[in-house]
DNA sequence: CAACTCATAAACACCC
DNA sequence: TGGGTGTTTATGAGTT
């Protein structure tokens, strides 16, 4: 059964699927699919990917954890590695377990649970709840320490770490050792899937990593940096960030031109001696001091980045701005950056034109402080607002062609002049106008061209890929909100006071203001900058999250998964859960890990996995630990529910084709009176029997709800069909062969999946594709076996089956000579991309090529997943609801249907295919159709499925509804660890919250 | 259309 | 004082 029912689960990811079965087991899927591309496109996307994953990442993060976060997701990363086999081991142990019986108790109380009713999340995937039931039982009892749980070492980093990967090697190669009947095995476990994701992952990341170096170079930094580019990108990327730093820590009094030139200087010879980095004044007063620290504790983050420079107002007026400033600014940005800043391609560089106002600030050297009227705080490098206008936007070295105050790189998704910020004496503010054309994020709300919005005191702005922070000195006190005069030097001294207490929000800077106030015009605010205060800086502030904009998040994250968050979480903490359970901080990391959209999404998700944890009674609080508790699964509410949720599945689906049945006797009859032809035909079919047997006819035609036992079929035939591609192993491991299958398996449901996403076809291409034409799908999934082949042994074999004709029927093929040595990925990768043809038919076809949108005919295009949030595009902001689905793109849709669906989704049996499988139940339809096989069935058997679908119905029953009632807090307290929970028993409840629920 | 499930946002209360 | 957490409420979209 469990195993069964993870395998099913994983396949489903298909968008198409409801939400069961998103809730049921697609996560894992999704890991694959995510994985499995970017193994798969190494490309740009990975690169992309792999920057902005690692460095981005880290140095967006905000949060306090961000710290942590980022070093987790590092960890991550390398633990992934080691990683990948946890998982294995964790789902080995599973079937070790296999009793799905035997979980029945856990030690934990089990429900209660704060406050909540479950409803809203229950979903979980019924399958793998069970599964990891027992296994959690099994761990729990049998062996703790064994347990992957322990995966997290100390909860304080979060890190996500899976260990033990001998058990999984071993089981795998257990797993492997079947023939080719036991092959089957190797796909049961979900487990087996994501170790070879993982593995994968790693030997991605291991390739992005250095990928990642060379196509930054070529692509972005080239055409940014065409002087230097080369010699700078080497030095840069080799040097370790500390020269970097310490280079930046010379620095520290430079004008900005001087700091460019440094930069320069350090990578490049070139520079010009006279920026030469000697810091004249710096000493720990001096606000070069403080910027000095700021880089430095910023500078760990980002390992690579060059540190970029930061400009003090006199020092800027001093020396000359343009020449120094346009060169530094070529120069820094693409090359330098390109290694710590993730995902920007540019840097932004900050270029202080000579502003006007600065006379007021003055040269003396000797004060630290910086008079300027706000500050703009990016990544790299601080901007101080000096004036009362200044102009945001792209300009690249050599072009002098215009005046930017505020130089973004070159990245033409900024406009030259994408936005100004200004004073505006009627509302006594500092306002942002968005002249770009791509617009601007402001505080994550995206402001189209033409808008002007007002800010305040650290009000978040992305413009392109370059996100910063608009902060206000901090005098506060009164409004944060500005007038530029508002700072006044008795202010100031209050300031100082504060700086001091602040001094651990590096953001802020605490800026004393020195007395003197520039003077001039408008006086500006001055910020001081203390090295006391600064010395604070360790932390480094925690800059906002970064935004990401569409173009720096790795297509495959663009995304939202489908999954429900009820089942991500489920996922998230089976799979580096320890027994005492996650902190909250490690499941978002986990989540993060899992699903690298939220990374790159907006915040606003945590807000849900909270609201998840505490709602849903499959979550308890298993223990205490600092700040909040572990949280953990309630694996008995799982199973409970998943039961359930099968019944009435089950029930759903008999119903559903009790309908279906009339109807279709009904319309037989009606067509028997009309025509009179064919009466019988279906007409008896309309008796159950018929029905199965139109249910299996149907799957070409009609469509059926629920889509478990598609999903179900579907996995297993690519299953089979993957066994039998791969017989000829060509000597390699079993274990070999079995990350290779699984990633094939992975990157065949990924790209087919994606190709129908993009093509805005609803359910599941797979099962589409199978059905209308398996032939195409045996070429994809063989050229998916080559790509894993090749990925897998890095190249050594690249082509471990042979395509299969077109022609050919499925089973048959197997390797052959290989005739072309594609290199795998071809027809893979194309097809996500998309769209570009449309082509016909999909049963037919005979060629070679996949192409996704033949599946639009067979789909109807639902909704699908959102893209991701920051884009560009639309206007608001938007939070991503959940389906919606923009796309669309193409086809559409809409007319496809009839056929479509049909024959995909077909499941009448999703309930009942739970039970048993193929055979009865439902299946007996199934009679015709498969073919297949015993191994089918015997795949099935351990696949099992589970899921459910549909369903809705309460149920509620079961078990109790902790109440509600006042609960809410619980008195928890005391104790510590273990559990305690409770609360509240059951008692029916009723809970008002909750909505739903009960009553 | 009603009942549900989920997702989102947020207000609050707590705790550190 | 502030941020992370956990609990609750609301609200709305999507499904069934
Ligand atoms: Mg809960």
């Amino acid at each position: 059964m469990e195993a069964a029912s993870d395998t099913l689960e994983n396949i489903p990811l298909i968008d198409g699927t409801s939400q069961e079965i998103r809730a049921n087991h697609s996560i894992p899927s999704d890991e694959i699919r995510d994985k499995s591309n970017e193994n798969n496109d190494k490309t740009e996307t990975d690169l992309k990917k792999t920057s902005l994953g690692q460095n981005s990442t880290a140095s967006l993060f905000n949060e306090t954890d961000n710290a942590i976060k980022q070093d987790s997701e590092n960890i991550i990363q390398t633990d992934v590695k080691t990683n990948t086999t946890e998982q294995d081991s964790a789902d080995d142990i599973g079937q070790k377990i296999q009793d799905p019986d035997s979980r029945k108790e856990d030690d934990n109380d089990g429900k209660d649970t704060i406050g909540g009713d479950e409803e809203q999340n229950d979903s979980l995937s019924s399958g793998n709840v069970s599964k990891l039931h027992n296994k959690k039982e099994i761990s729990t009892q049998d062996e703790p320490e064994q347990n992957i749980t322990k995966q997290l070492p100390e909860p304080d980093d979060s890190n996500l770490e899976l260990h033990d990967t001998n058990l999984e090697h071993d089981d795998f190669s257990k797993l492997l050792e079947f023939d080719s009947k036991d092959d089957h095995e190797i796909f049961n476990s979900k487990e087996i899937l994501e170790h070879a994701i993982s593995s994968v992952d790693e030997q991605n990341i291991a390739l992005n990593k250095e990928t990642d170096d060379l196509i930054r170079e070529t692509t972005e930094d080239i055409p940014s940096l065409p002087h230097f580019s080369s010699p700078s990108l080497s030095s840069i990327k080799e040097e370790p960030s500390e020269t970097n730093i310490s280079t930046k820590t010379k620095i520290k009094k430079e004008n900005i031109a001087h700091s460019e030139a440094e930069e320069n200087n350090v990578h490049n010879t070139e520079l010009p001696k006279t920026f030469e980095i000697t810091n004249p004044k710096i000493d720990e007063n001096t606000p070069a001091s403080i910027i000095f620290e700021k880089n430095n504790l910023l500078y760990p983050k980002r390992k690579n980045s060059l540190t970029p420079v930061m400009f003090q107002p006199h020092e800027l007026v001093s020396t000359n701005p343009n020449t120094t400033v346009n060169s530094a600014s070529s120069t820094r940005p693409t090359s330098g950056q390109g290694n710590w800043d993730p995902s920007n391609n540019q840097k932004p560089v900050a270029l202080k034109s000579p502003s006007i106002d600065q006379q007021s600030a003055f040269p003396t050297n000797e004060q630290p402080t910086i008079f300027a009227y706000a500050r703009l705080d990016f990544q790299s490098f601080t901007f101080y607002v000096q004036t009362l206008h200044a102009i945001i936007g792209r300009r690249s070295e050599n072009d002098f062609t215009h005046k930017v105050d505020v130089n973004l790189g070159p990245s033409k998704s900024i406009s030259r002049r994408h936005a100004q910020i200004f004073y505006n004496f009627g509302t006594g503010r500092f306002e942002l106008s968005i002249i770009g054309k791509n617009g601007a994020f402001v505080d994550d709300v995206f402001v189209e061209r033409g808008n002007t919005v007002p800010l305040k005191n650290k009000t978040k702005i992305q413009i392109g890929q370059i996100p910063f922070q608009f902060i206000l000195p901090e005098q506060e006190k009164g409004q944060s909100s500005a007038s530029p005069e508002t700072f006044e030097p008795a202010d100031i001294d209050i300031d100082d006071a504060h700086a001091m207490e602040n001094q651990s929000g590096d953001e802020d800077v605490k800026i004393p203001t020195l007395s003197k106030k520039a003077g001039k015009l408008p006086p500006i605010p001055k910020r001081k900058l203390d090295k006391s205060t600064v010395k604070k800086e360790k932390k480094p502030t925690k800059q906002p999250k970064k935004v990401y904009t569409i173009d720096e998040i790795p297509v495959e994250y663009r995304t939202k998964p489908t999954f429900s968050y009820s089942a991500i979480l489920t996922t998230c903490i089976r799979k580096y859960s320890s027994e005492k359970g996650m902190s909250l901080s490690e499941i978002y990391g986990g989540i993060r890990e899992l699903f690298p959209y939220y990374k790159y999404c907006p915040d606003g998700w945590q807000s849900s996995v909270r609201h998840n944890l505490s709602l849903n009674k499959s979550f308890r609080k298993v223990s205490k630990e600092g700040k909040g508790w572990l949280w953990g699964l309630d694996e008995d509410y799982i199973a409970e529910r998943e039961k359930q949720k099968k019944k009435q599945a089950e029930v759903a689906a008999a119903k559903a084709e009790a309908a279906q049945l009339r109807l279709e006797q009904q319309q037989s009859q009606k067509t028997k009176k009309s025509t009179t032809f064919n009466p019988s035909r279906k007409s008896n079919a309309g008796s159950n029997q018929s029905i199965s047997q139109t249910l299996a006819a149907n799957r070409a035609t009609t469509k059926k709800p629920s889509s478990g036992n598609d999903q179900q079929r579907t996995l297993k035939y690519l299953q089979e069909q993957l066994m039998i591609l791969t017989k000829d192993r060509k000597g390699l491991s079993k274990q070999v062969i079995a990350n290779i299958l699984t990633q094939a398996l992975a990157m065949t449901i990924n790209q087919v999946t994606q190709a129908a996403k993009n093509k805005g076809i609803s359910g599941n291409p797979l099962t589409a594709l199978m059905d209308k034409n398996p032939q195409h799908l045996n070429i994809i999934l063989a050229a998916a076996v080559n790509a894993a082949t090749a990925k897998i042994t890095n190249g050594q074999i690249k082509q471990l089956v042979s395509i299969p004709p077109p022609n050919q029927p499925v089973t048959t093929h197997i390797e052959r000579p290989n005739t072309s040595s594609s290199k795998v990925e071809t027809p893979l990768s194309p097809s996500h991309a998309d769209t570009q043809n449309g082509n016909p038919d999909l049963q037919k076809e005979e060629d070679g090529s996949f192409d996704p949108t033949s599946l639009s005919r067979f789909f109807q295009p639902r909704q699908q997943t959102k893209t991701t949030p920051p884009v560009i595009a639309p206007k608001p902001v938007v939070p991503h609801k959940r389906s919606h689905d923009e796309s669309n793109s193409g086809s559409s849709s809409g007319g496809d249907t009839s056929s479509g669906e049909g024959s995909s989704s077909s499941e009448s049996d999703s309930g009942s295919s739970s039970d048993s499988g193929s055979g009865s139940g439902s299946d007996s339809e199934t009679s015709s159709s498969e073919d297949s096989d015993e191994e089918r069935e015997i795949i099935t058997k351990k696949i099992r499925v589970d899921d459910n679908s549909s369903a809705q119905d309460n149920d509620d029953d079961d078990d109790d509804d902790e109440g509600s009632s006042g609960s809410g807090s619980e008195a928890e307290g005391s104790s510590g660890d273990d559990d305690d929970d409770d609360d509240e028993d059951d008692s029916s409840g009723s809970d008002g919250n909750d909505t739903t629920k009960d009553n």
